[in-house]
DNA sequence: ATACTTGCAAATGATTTGCCAGTGT
DNA sequence: ACACTGGCAAATCATTTGCAAGTAT
C-alpha cells in the first residue's frame, strides 16, 4: 500500500543500473528478467506483454509476474489507449502522456511539459493533482474533427440528421 | 462504426420519451428493458451492470444487451473510474465528468462546463477534442496530496527517503 | 540452504457470444 | 408470422494466482 518508496527519480539510464535497483531491494536477476529488461531498453515505445512474451520465448504469466516487479520498483509503467491492453515501458525510456484518437486509433506521445499548463489549470479550478500517466487522454484528433465537421456539412445522404 | 447516428441531443427527459426512441428505432420495450430503464431513472448516479441485474433480478447477459442498445441509441453512456466495472447511467440524467483519486478511491462529479476551459486550454495547445466521460480523470485528490506532502515533510521513520 | 522464480494449469472479473426457446408488434 | 429478446452455458481478453520444481545468491 506504500507508494513506491524510492528510485522515483534516479535515471537508470541503462541495464546495468537497472539491475542494481534490483540488486539492492533483493531481488533476482534471472535470466528471464534480463530479457524482459532489455527487450524494453532496446524499444522507442511501449509494448504490451503479450508482444514481449512472444519476442522472447517466454511465458505471457512469467513477463506479467517481472513487469510487475519493475513497475514496483519504479522501473517501469504502463499507459492504457482506451480498453486494450496495458503497455509496458521504461520509466527513464518513456515519461510521454499519449493523446489517443476514439476514431481512427491515431496516438500522440506528448513531452511531460506540453500539459503541465493543463495539469495548472485543472489545480488551481478544482484541486485535484491530474496525471494523465495511466489512461490516455481520448478523444478525437484534429483530422477526424475535420473528417467529421465536413461530413456534417455536406448534403445529407441517407436520414437526415441536422443540428436544430 | 459510424457513430450515433441521432438522438444525440435529444432530451429525452422522461421513461415515456426514452421509450418513443426505442419505438421510432424499432426496438421493442420488453419488461426487462423497460426495468433497466425505469432503474437508470430512478437513480441519482451510475451504476454497475451488475448491481442492476442483482436489484432487478434479471440475468446479467440480459442487462449487458440492454445497456448496449441504449448506448447505441444514445440514451445512456458509461464511465470507469480506473480499471473497475463500467458505470452506467442516462445521458439525460448524467451529464458528468469525474475526477477519482487512486490513493482514497474519493470520486467527484462534476458539470460538464467546469472542465470547459480545460477543453480549451488542450484544444488550442494540441489541436485534439479531448472527453473526459468515458474514463474519469485520475489523479490525487487535494485531501490526498496534503497527506502525502505531512508525511514527507515529517521525521523519516523507517529507511529515509528524502528529497535531494 | 534459502528465498526468489519459473512453468503450467486454473482462476479471476468484466463483458460478449451462441443457440434455442419465448414474446412484442 | 417474424424479428427482436431472454435464459443459460460457454467463450473471450487481459491479468492474476496456486503450487510444485528450478535456480540465483
Amino acid at each position: 500500500m506504500t507508494i513506491a518508496p524510492n528510485a522515483e527519480r534516479l535515471p537508470v539510464a541503462d541495464l546495468g543500473q537497472a539491475m542494481q535497483v534490483l540488486r539492492d531491494r533483493g531481488m533476482r536477476i534471472s535470466t528471464s528478467r534480463r530479457m524482459v529488461l532489455e527487450a524494453l531498453f532496446g524499444s522507442d515505445q511501449p509494448l504490451p506483454a503479450e508482444q514481449l512474451a512472444r519476442g522472447l520465448g517466454l511465458e505471457l504469466t512469467s513477463v506479467y509476474r517481472n513487469l510487475e516487479v519493475l513497475e514496483r520498483l519504479g522501473l517501469v509503467r504502463h499507459v492504457h489507449l482506451g480498453h486494450s491492453a496495458g503497455l509496458y515501458a521504461l520509466v527513464a525510456r518513456d515519461e510521454h502522456e499519449y493523446l489517443y484518437c476514439e476514431h481512427c486509433g491515431s496516438v500522440r506521445a506528448l513531452a511531460p511539459e506540453e500539459l503541465d499548463p493543463v495539469r495548472e489549470r485543472i489545480h488551481e479550478l478544482l484541486g485535484h493533482d491530474v496525471r494523465f500517466t495511466h489512461f490516455a487522454l481520448a478523444g478525437t484528433c484534429a483530422e477526424c474533427a475535420d473528417r467529421a465537421d465536413r461530413a456534417d456539412r455536406a448534403p445529407a445522404r441517407s436520414a437526415g440528421h441536422h443540428h436544430p
